[in-house]
DNA sequence: ATGACTGAGTTCAAAATTCGGTACTAGCAT
DNA sequence: ATGCTAGTACCGAATTTTGAACTCAGTCAT
């Protein structure tokens, strides 16, 4: 957690892999988009390459030069959950209204959330939850 | 989420968090456990507590003067999920194992995990989720 | 060939934040 | 009164962020 912390405890960080997520995978198209500096993007698109939740995948439109697109990894693709979980926080506490944006079931269309589940698959309230030690496991 | 990510995307902010969720609620027990600046310490949780996720609630023990314990609020105890969400992606791509301590069912306790879940709550999995434009709603 | 355009990275200086240390205030006991 | 200490304030140095300018290199048109 603290290393998770580490790499995600900023702004601009958890802002990109928003963009991310969305879809977009161009640097401009990020830049304009979170109105980010040069530099911070550069920073933040290299070190999110440099720890395995992105990478960089060159691709080339007709006309004009190589570029490359930043595409989540798998380890990327797994922040969808917390990103989620955050997302659905903001709209019940930050008084931003519903996100645009949402995860649906690929084969229903159907609107999907986040939530705690137990060992069955069967989802448990919140406020049936408490933390605990663990097993030494 | 661009509100959320600046309230949370912050190192100590998700630190802080994670020690009110353990149950730590002085501010030396905090920051012997932390290790962060003063100020900072200072910073941060009057920050959480102006964004309502924290407040400050005075205690008194014999023999000591008044102290305040910082304690999570109804929203700050949401996050509960963004953060489980984040513990369990570190868990599972960051290479520090795992977590010693996780959300159990009070009553029975057995482990919970975060997942995503549809409208009749069954668990879906991440991989038959995408994401899409809501409704106007 | 040259020139224009531009995508993304780099550089720079100013502004902001972080950090570690010190000082301070105020509540309690002696 | 003094001593201890919980938490805040202050300070200067170090680091990061920011916004602007610059740079390099790939493509196209001439």
């Amino acid at each position: 957690m603290a290393l998770a912390a580490e790499i995600l405890g900023d702004r601009w960080t958890l802002l990109i892999l928003r963009e991310a997520f969305y879809g977009v995978q161009r640097y401009d198209d990020m830049r304009a988009d979170l109105g980010a500096p040069r530099s911070m993007l550069t920073d933040r698109l290299g070190k999110l390459v440099d720890k395995g939740l992105m990478t960089r995948r060159p691709y080339r439109e007709p006309g004009a030069r190589a570029r490359e697109a930043y595409v989540l990894t798998d380890a990327g693709r797994a922040l969808a959950l917390t990103l989620m979980a955050l997302a659905q926080w903001g709209e019940d506490h930050v008084l931003s209204g519903p996100a645009p944006v949402g995860l649906v079931e690929k084969r229903t269309g159907r609107p999907l959330r986040v939530a705690l589940i137990d060992e069955e698959g069967a989802r448990v309230d919140l406020s049936a939850a408490t933390l605990a030690m663990r097993d030494a496991r």
